[in-house]
DNA sequence: GCCATGACGTGACATTTGTTACATAAGGGT
DNA sequence: ACCCTTATGTAACAAATGTCACGTCATGGC
């Protein structure tokens, strides 16, 4: 079974109207077809254009945006079996990509055309369905991300972030780069909450002690 | 003409679609309507339902954010004939509103119940290009406006706000809560602009001098 | 076991932003 | 002209964040 065919398959299984548009039309086939892509791969990068859209079956691509001076800040990261915000909105408003989208992971994705992509949304409501539903929730995030920026401290920020990651294979570094920091302000953050009795700290890795009262900063 | 009918008639102008569904199904502009507001008006807030979709005929709405402080930072505004980035998306995904929305002047709108929002997007082409274009546009600008307010210094954005907004009658205390900070900080980075020659101060007003310059930083 | 590499700790300092608390000024309304 | 409201100026201080320059430590590969 050829990766096309295998992914083929998943995006089968996942959706079924896809299924019945290729019963109809099975020309529309031709125009998706199945792609891997490696560890580190840019997908996309600020100002490039949107041609096609991408259903990831398998791996996680990060969203992020950059600044001059190297550092970074996670926007939000894509999971199977979802959709990208920005590629949607590029290929509907018709614009560039305003972040840089990177494969965190050996990815597995099936691509569908620009001219497919208008199909599904205009014929199939489960396509739509999936598209819009990915489309406001991640909408919501960042811009509670933008409020958070904006007016919390960091501290909060870490904070939130130990509650809701895996802490078992995390470097103060990749911290920095999902918050828009650098690694010397975590480190000390991180020094304060263990002087607190909040964490305890090991190479690659964050144990927390006391979830209720990092909870309460 | 009541001011339903003459909304009516000014959405018709706008989008033929409209007025080709009205002609095969006429009990959906029953479930539209004329709205009226006076400046001020909260439209919605943050853990808001989105129970209908508003098309903005004349006056402008502000989305912004707010902290506990008491500080604000605008986040786009809505214009005629536009529609709102957040319902659609909350339309869409079906989450509560992430902002607040409220009446910069007296508005008036056309309310589009949830049901005609899904015939419409499912039926009309035009109405699905108008509500996807403004979302894609809007989605890049909050993308970049995190960006900014991530990695960019107030006197940057200062200065942006300064080449690209109406300077005729502006206070500190309003640009403090498009940016998201407060008055005295303002007042600190127009000073210095004016002592690098810049800008001249008045009340109520600021006056370019040197776009250029201002440009640069 | 040794060593190279990457991860972490940390102090000293600069800069930016926010807070507090006033003083002063500008302009409209009477 | 006077007053009152609003806008603006500003100093002194505090806190948060970022930068630089190291030193140290853990660990896996040799």
């Amino acid at each position: 079974m050829s990766d096309f065919e295998n992914s083929l398959a998943k995006v089968m299984k996942s959706f079924p109207s896809l299924v019945a548009m290729s019963a109809t039309n099975r020309t529309l086939f031709a125009q998706g077809r199945g792609v891997k892509a490696p560890a580190g791969t840019f997908l996309f990068g600020v100002g490039d254009l949107c041609n096609s859209f991408l259903l990831l079956l398998d791996g996680t691509v990060r969203v992020y945006v950059g600044s001059e001076e190297g550092r970074e800040m996670s926007l939000y990261r894509i999971e199977p079996v979802k959709t990208c915000l920005l590629t949607t909105s590029c290929l509907m408003g018709q614009t560039t990509y305003p972040a840089i989208g990177r494969a965190e992971s050996d990815i597995h994705g099936f691509v569908i055309s620009n001219s497919w992509f208008d199909s599904l949304l205009t014929g199939s409501p489960e396509f739509r369905e999936l598209v819009f539903k990915d489309f406001g929730n991640r909408l919501s995030i960042i811009i509670q991300l933008t409020q958070e920026v904006a007016f919390n401290k960091l501290d909060l920020r870490l904070a939130q972030f130990l509650l809701t990651e895996d802490l078992s294979k995390i470097t103060h570094q990749k911290i920095a780069l999902e918050l828009g920091t650098v690694r010397e302000i975590v480190s000390r953050l991180l020094k304060q909450f263990q002087d607190e009795g909040l964490v305890t700290l090991h190479r690659n890795r964050i144990q927390l002690l006391d979830s209720e009262r990092l909870q309460a900063r």
